[in-house]
DNA sequence: GTCTATACTCGGATAGAC
DNA sequence: GTCTATCCGAGTATAGAC
């Protein structure tokens, strides 16, 4: 009960590095080949286990599911942000955030598979009973203020209106880049980036266009 | 083969009534009760039938909830269309549409279960072999011309920002109400309407205010 | 640690009585 | 038209052999 126990339950030291190896395959697996609303069996084939196999290192599906998208943040975080001391996930709270980020949705446009598992689970996590609930409202409370602070400091340089409030400001880009998403898996042809940018010129009083 | 059919597959005259008295009941039942991944046989009690009697109605469960979500913008468009002739659904291409739908927004807040219903469904017909896939894309097209419309009128007007064509506009704004919707799922202490609200007067050219 | 095999649950669909 | 009963498949979880 009391020995050092830094993976998740009952995990010793040896099993978590299988366990972040499967999930960087994972990764991979539903990134290439689009999750449809994947059980744990068709994952454990592609990642090379049985159903029963898999489940060995997790505890249950949603914890599995729950465990991938972290990994995918902290790949994310990993490749968005070059020079990271412990800046808080999934973004670093740089100045060139709004260039990075347009980055990054171009990324998600590569990966359609995260995409939906990502938009499954946030609309099923909304219960709060849900595993995976805690770690959205986390990780969007995160994302939030990371995007407020660059926000506000845009403001404070007078390159952003300041008709909105940058706590306000950053949901809404929250929002956008979230229906985006939603658009853009119903049809491909849907410019997330292009638009999300388009909205940010907008705001921004400066007649420079952000650097696509 | 060759009968009037106006109802769906299989369903004569005498079957459409109850067709959308089932609807109408559903509705209310799940506005009120919420939508956790509801079965068939929930729904067909909450409704006052049988899983077998619910599904006498309708071909399969896909079939029936795209059904539900049809009628709910049917309602809607009754309730927020105050004149209309043939008007596209879901909305009308009347001038008022921001405080309208700003309104209905409000409403959304009120019935948490449908919202939670379409976002999921949403997301799930986001695969073209989706039932509801068809649905989904002549929705949001159809939303997103009335916007386009309106949007269009307010730039000519000189009361809005022209530095974003109107079809972009439109799928910005469509893409914020969704995205709202699932932070407003995640946490019930989000302002939908008013932060939509907020990002339209940010967009406006005049000082006025949106009635809120 | 990984597998095979199985138990169990749930949910949608269908057959057939009334 | 609606019910009861049943079937069937899918999917997770678990037991136990190796």
């Amino acid at each position: 009960m009391a020995q050092a126990q830094q993976g998740r339950r009952g995990s010793y030291a040896k099993g978590i590095a299988k366990r972040e190896e499967i999930l960087e395959r994972a990764l991979e697996v539903i990134a290439r080949e689009g999750y449809r609303g994947a059980s744990v069996k068709e994952l454990a084939e592609a990642v090379g286990l049985s159903q029963a196999g898999l489940l060995h290192y997790f505890d249950s599906k949603e914890e599995l599911f729950t465990e991938i998208l972290r990994k995918r943040d902290e790949v994310d975080l990993a490749h968005y942000a070059p020079a990271d001391g412990p800046a808080a996930p999934p973004f670093p709270a740089d100045l060139d955030l709004i260039p990075t980020y347009l980055e990054l949705i171009r990324h998600n446009a590569e990966v359609p598979g995260l995409v939906q598992l990502f938009s499954r689970m946030a609309v099923d996590a909304a219960d709060p009973s849900h595993p995976a609930h805690a770690f959205f409202l986390g990780r969007s409370a995160a994302l939030r203020a990371v995007f407020a602070e660059a926000l506000t400091k845009l403001q404070d340089d007078g390159r952003l209106t300041t008709a909105i409030d940058a706590d306000t400001l950053a949901r809404i880009f929250q929002a956008v880049a979230d229906g985006l998403q939603v658009q853009w898996m119903q049809d491909p042809d849907v410019d997330m980036a292009g638009t999300m940018s388009a909205l940010f010129d907008a705001l921004s009083t400066t007649p420079t266009q952000t650097q696509r």
